[in-house]
DNA sequence: CTTAGGG
DNA sequence: CCCTAAG
């Protein structure tokens, strides 16, 4: 097996996937003002929302959903926070097309483990001293076994930006989500007044090629959806406009108005290899998106406050996962990487019907008509990706998220783009800058440009941003049904695959060569997003540069433990007992590197907790009677030993 | 860094 | 799983 050889995917383009409607909210209804300043704070906003909860996945999962994704999900919140404007003049209809996007679910194969030595029921002082005998290799539970097969590969090849915030229930085809949109949308143009419609199209897969560059072309502009006729369709409600909005549903939300303040403390972060990298994670500080000028009332505060309480703070910490945007720190070199990221979306403008006759326009003199924008989907240009080549999907989807997080997360400012042309004068309004319903199927675009007022870390690799050059927009049309459908159609059956290929949530598991990997972990968790638009910026900021930790780390996806995990744990702590943790791990998780000590102390106080229980009680895979009753054995045994020992020592 | 526990 | 207080 090739040891530690490094992948580089650059990844030309990203979609961004539909945005979710969540039972919370990811919808919202505005009243902004609308010139062009607003166009790009809506669309700022919607990524906000978005940035939060994307998660990578292998579009390969042709498996089955799966719940437990839900309790690691970002929860939905309606961070965005509904933005009072001043006079409005114009209600912004912000509809999110529901994005219930098929969440593959991950099916573990259990990694058959092998070799499990067989336990001595009989558990004698001694052989607590030093596992000397019987703490063979093949007792671990190793990797020896466990061979990644080349067409892993495969995998990799293919990736899909999927909500975290994945439901159980999945849209089976394209056919729900229209319908949604459809719903949505006569649900409310014909009464809300002026509606400009954010709609985010389904997501899509991008399709990197074979091998270690893994780059997609990057296609033309614009591409519309099939459906575009329709979709223009249905967003042809009048689109009059009168002054006042009614508020009614919003009045509910109108409390929080003013998004509650994020704030995040900031800690020293031990060094503790993986511990410390997602410790990190755990505590960049999230900041609302700001925006130049304070316009925007999320006002990015930038709050290093502290928490004394714990408790509160783990709250809150967890909590603010909600906030979409995470701030990057500027001390942070690797900020420049990434600040340079753009995302760029196709719009297209649809025209409200003109409804200069209607009864509005009788009403007041000449009502600014209103303008539907559809964003087809935010595409991120470029993520430039190094990992081991022994490093498992799971960090490829990890290492892709974190990428896609530095995109989204950055210091990122909205830019419009028309016709190809960058809007750069913020202070028009929409009409003047020709975005109108006259101006029909003109393209607008949306692109997403390292904020100015942020990239002082790295005044030379931001003005290399070609801030002035139209990029191209990108696009792949691929429908999530067409990606689910191909994806499928080109990796054949994981069965037949010595790697169990888990679907969704990660998968580094036993199935990881954990063992090669070991040493060169921190290596293989090292992406850096890079734009390919700034070449220059490869010069300055080395792809190598691993060094920094990726901000985005997210609470590790949850690996239950199999039944082979616990046999050998059982095994192990029989042995060893229950106060040496970093011992048992060493002796039987010794290459399984998701696995720490603690994560074995928690297992077995699952354990003892759940041998304890009645059987009914008991969720998850279920663990054998007997292997429950070793727990309970070994954990009486142990007690007691420890006991004694307490006592010897007073 | 490890343990031991609470969350 | 996470987070921490204590060794």
């Amino acid at each position: 097996m090739v040891l530690n050889r490094r992948l580089e995917y650059g990844f030309n383009g990203y979609q961004v996937p539909a945005m979710p409607r969540g039972t919370r909210s990811a919808r919202r209804r505005n009243s902004i003002k609308k010139n062009v300043e607003d166009s790009k704070m809506h669309a700022f906003d919607l990524l906000a929302t978005l940035a939060g909860k994307l998660l990578v996945g292998n579009s390969s999962s042709s498996s089955s959903s799966n719940s437990s994704t839900k309790k690691d999900q970002f929860p939905v919140t309606d961070s965005t926070s509904i933005e009072e404007r001043r006079q409005n003049q114009f209600t912004t209809q912000l509809e999110l097309q529901a994005c219930d996007q098929a969440s593959c679910g991950r099916s573990m194969l259990d990694p058959q483990l092998v070799s499990q030595k067989h336990h001595d029921p009989k558990l004698s002082p001694e052989d607590t001293q030093h596992p000397v005998m019987g703490s063979t290799d093949s007792e671990r539970l190793g990797t020896d076994e466990l061979r990644i097969d080349k067409r892993n590969d495969e995998t990799s090849r293919n990736a899909v930006v999927e909500p975290l915030t994945s439901t159980d229930s999945k849209l089976e085809d394209d056919t729900q989500n229209e319908i949604k949109v459809e719903q949505l949308h006569s649900d409310k143009a014909p009464n809300d007044n002026g509606a400009v419609m954010y709609s985010f199209r389904d997501p899509v897969v991008w399709d990197a090629k074979p091998l270690m560059q893994i780059s997609l072309e990057s296609g033309a502009a614009a591409s519309f959806p099939a459906n575009k006729d329709r979709i223009a369709h249905d967003s042809l409600s009048p689109a009059r406009n009168v002054e006042v909005v009614s508020r009614d549903d919003d009045e509910k939300s109108s409390g929080c108005t003013h998004p509650v303040p994020t704030k995040k403390s900031f800690r020293p972060v031990p060094h503790i290899g993986d511990r410390r990298i997602r410790k990190v994670l755990a505590s960049r500080h999230w900041k609302v998106a700001l925006r130049s000028k304070n316009e925007f009332p999320r006002t990015g505060v930038n709050f290093k406050a502290d928490y004394k309480d714990k408790s509160s703070y783990y709250k809150r910490q967890r909590s603010q996962r909600n906030y979409p945007f995470k701030k990057r720190k500027f001390f942070d070199i690797d900020f420049e990487s990434y600040s340079d990221k753009e995302i760029s979306s196709n719009a297209a403008v649809y025209p409200s019907e003109n409804h200069t006759d209607g009864d509005v326009s009788a009403k007041r003199p000449s009502p600014p008509a209103s303008v539907k924008l559809r964003i087809e989907s935010f595409t991120v240009p470029e993520l430039f990706i190094e990992i081991s080549e022994t490093a498992t999907i799971g960090s490829l989807k990890r290492a892709v998220m974190e990428a896609v997080s530095g995109v989204l997360g950055g210091e990122l400012r909205v830019g419009v783009l028309l016709q190809g042309k960058k809007v750069g004068d913020d202070s028009k309004t929409l009409l003047q800058t020709g975005i109108s319903q006259d101006n029909q199927l003109n393209s607008l675009g949306f692109a997403l440009e390292p904020d100015p007022s942020h990239t002082s870390a790295s005044p030379k690799v931001s003005s290399l941003f070609p801030c002035d050059v139209p990029q191209p927009l990108i696009r792949y049309p691929i429908g999530p049904n067409d990606s689910q459908k191909r994806i499928h159609d080109t990796l054949p059956e994981h069965e037949d695959m010595n790697i169990p290929i888990v679907a969704e949530n990660d998968c580094d598991m036993a199935t990881s060569p954990v063992g090669v990997l070991k040493k060169g972990t921190t290596q293989s968790k090292a992406l850096v997003p890079v734009s390919s638009m700034n070449v220059e910026a490869l010069a300055v900021v080395p792809v190598h540069r691993k060094s920094k930790r990726s901000e985005f780390a997210q609470r590790r996806i949850r690996r239950p433990f199999s039944v082979s995990e616990v046999e050998a744990l059982v095994q192990a702590v029989e042995k060893l007992g229950t106060g040496r943790w970093r011992d048992v791990k060493l002796r039987a998780f010794d290459s399984a590197k998701h696995r720490t000590y603690v994560d074995l102390k928690d297992k077995w106080k699952t354990l003892v907790h759940t041998a304890r229980i009645s059987p009914q009680q008991r969720r998850g895979e279920p663990v054998p009677q007997e292997l429950l009753d070793r727990v309970l054995t070994a954990h009486a045994y142990w007690s007691q030993h420890q006991a004694k020992q307490q006592l010897k020592h007073i």
